[in-house]
DNA sequence: CTCTGAGTAC
DNA sequence: GTACTCAGAG
């Protein structure tokens, strides 16, 4: 039997609605590792994969591996009626034909129970090969939701090009074209905290600071101010200021989303890693809606806590090689629903193969898989 | 004539919010006692009752019985146009076929008034019979309104059982089942407010008093604690002491609810009543979800005062008797909108009669009684 | 007092 | 599904 308790219904509630849309019915698939999905969007076209750690439970047990069939519809519907703070317990017995969600209000004197039925999915779980990919683009989560739906108004697809220059989104539509460049951020003097890739960073990735956001990041003491050309200094400014008590995250460097890809970009995952001091608090709280920049810091703070922060701001570049790839918007913007979940997205980019969008938090991760457009289609 | 001055239009904004939807046309009926309105739902399912007392009025005057037919609808138009703390008097003269309704600012410098044309509507007044319940539920109105609202999403129907174990919600659907359990709230050690229901109490009825409210009622000095398994007693004991300056209804006992219900539950009533000192201001403020208590002691400040506040949290349930009805949700929703008109909702059980829902506020109350479906319609 | 989020209505 | 209104939080 399973039998998993969450500390917060708000996680599972985001994961739904990021994926709702794009998948219809899925196995979640149980076992002493934590929960797993994995599946293709209804069209066929584009592949989710959301994992659960079981680290990230407050209490998890599962005595052997079962598969929850899922009608992901009805589990939202579900889950809309527990609050984001309840206690949530899922619980499911062998035989696997109900899944139960227990929500306990946080004083306990509410208890709401759910059953749901379970139904038999085929899963045809194709195995996701690892890819060394040839690019990698950091950033913030809510920067990519808007781009893409900037995109979707023009035009069908966008192109995405990864070079020395930054990364490039192109597309073009009826009433206009549209292209965004994204640049490094640049790396602020000291206390950035995107700052660069430590040393791992293989190639030539280039990282100049743009973005223009608000930020309010929490970058240290250090000040850095950016005023090169035309954009984005004040966007680090200001969060240099804000950051006074943090400690940041220089050292993690590996801990962070290392499962999938590896050595390539490893070592700028430790973005994610920073934790916070304790007090930190401090400003973060901000991030609504400056383009770029964030801070909130909740992303990923470390797999295992509960919350965790992220570097709230900046733009990373990694790549090996200039890669160029068309993809439909209409799937991005759907993928770019995952915000909610964590502040930074990643996308990895090789020529000819699919891109993979990532976003990691405390307890787990959800990646999509996209193929790319080939020719004019 | 009629001449009622209303200290604030917010009162009746709110109250047409809760009933235009479920009423299109209805009569006011108006006496030396205040104002009255008593209508079937357009689908002559559930029937709605307000009073607004004539002691609730910073001044009225009904120098003989009149009935105002009144188009929900038009009346919600013409509220639209008056702040929420305006000043509000209500005018007719003798013929009835026009309510004058007067917007005054606070501070005088703008009066606005607007002349509704009236019609004649037949009322076919029912008479409610007095019902001595076997249970009442106590609880946060948005509370209420969170577990009806959640549960239409899944089904139809409501099925609530009031036990020795507490008062829990059944629905079914097609997606999922579910079930919410509220337990009396622990009685706080001493000051517990609700106490029990006075002395009237007739049945069995089980008072533990369990609600942690925080309780602002007004218990004085005294304390209570409440826990003696089910009486009452202390239902009177509160409203005792409260009184200070307020007349109000103390005497009133009869006052509050009675009007329907009688006996039975009527010593609860007082919670209504408990006046705060003049001072009030005080903390009321908050009563927001703390889930069981918090001390806020604030709350009702009294029917007159401007707002009222009650006692913000906790969950009561007295019982006689096993209940157990089911009702359909659509309109357990629609009488949910009447939250903003007082924090808390009793909902009055027996089996086989209409279920009531009534919020008390401190100019009046709104009441709404819903028919048990019957077998598995 | 302003802003953000949720709920209700069209 | 989109827009508007109301309520709660910062």
């Amino acid at each position: 039997m399973l039998e998993a308790k969450l500390a917060e219904a708000a996680i599972l509630k985001r994961l739904l609605d990021a994926i709702k849309e794009l998948v219809a019915d899925a196995n979640f698939e149980c076992n002493e590792e934590g929960i797993h999905l994995q599946a293709m969007d209804n069209s066929h076209v584009a592949l989710v994969s959301v994992k659960l750690d079981e680290s990230g439970f407050k209490s998890y047990r599962c005595d052997r591996p079962m598969p929850l069939g899922v009608n992901l519809n009805s589990l939202t519907k579900v889950l809309k009626c527990a609050k984001d703070d309840d206690l949530c317990i899922l619980k499911a017995t062998d035989d696997a034909d109900i899944l139960s969600l227990t929500y306990e209000a946080r004083n306990s004197d509410r208890i709401a129970e759910y059953d749901m039925k379970l139904m038999d999915i085929d899963s045809d779980k194709l195995g996701i090969p690892d890819t060394d990919y040839d690019a990698r683009v950091t950033m913030p989560s809510v920067e990519f939701g808007r781009i893409v739906r900037d995109l979707s108004q023009l035009g069908e697809s966008v192109r995405i090009e990864v070079s020395k220059e930054g990364v490039r989104f192109f597309t073009e539509g009826e009433a206009a074209n549209g292209n965004i460049l994204l640049k490094q951020t640049e790396a602020v003097g000291k206390v950035t905290t995107n700052g660069s890739a430590s040393g791992s960073q293989k190639k030539k990735a280039k990282k100049e600071d743009g973005e223009d956001n608000d930020d309010d990041d929490d970058v240290q003491e250090v000040e850095k101010d950016g005023d090169e050309e035309d954009e984005d200094e004040d966007g680090d400014k200001k969060k240099v200021k804000k950051e006074k008590k943090k400690k940041v995250k220089k050292e993690g460097e590996d801990v962070e989303m290392d499962d999938d890809e590896d050595a390539e970009f490893k070592a700028d995952e430790e973005e994610g890693e920073e934790e916070v001091d304790d007090e930190e608090e401090s400003s973060s709280k901000k991030r609504k809606r400056a383009p770029a920049k964030d801070t909130k810091k909740k992303s990923k703070k470390a797999k295992k806590s509960d919350d965790d922060d992220e570097l709230p701001e900046g733009i990373r570049i990694e790549m090996n090689q200039h890669v160029n790839l068309t993809f439909s918007l209409k799937y991005l913007v759907n993928f770019a629903k995952s915000s909610s979940l964590s502040n930074i997205v990643q996308l990895m980019l090789s020529n000819d193969v699919p891109l993979l969008v990532s976003y990691e938090f405390g307890q787990g991760h959800i990646r999509y898989y996209l193929a790319p457009k080939i020719g004019d289609e």
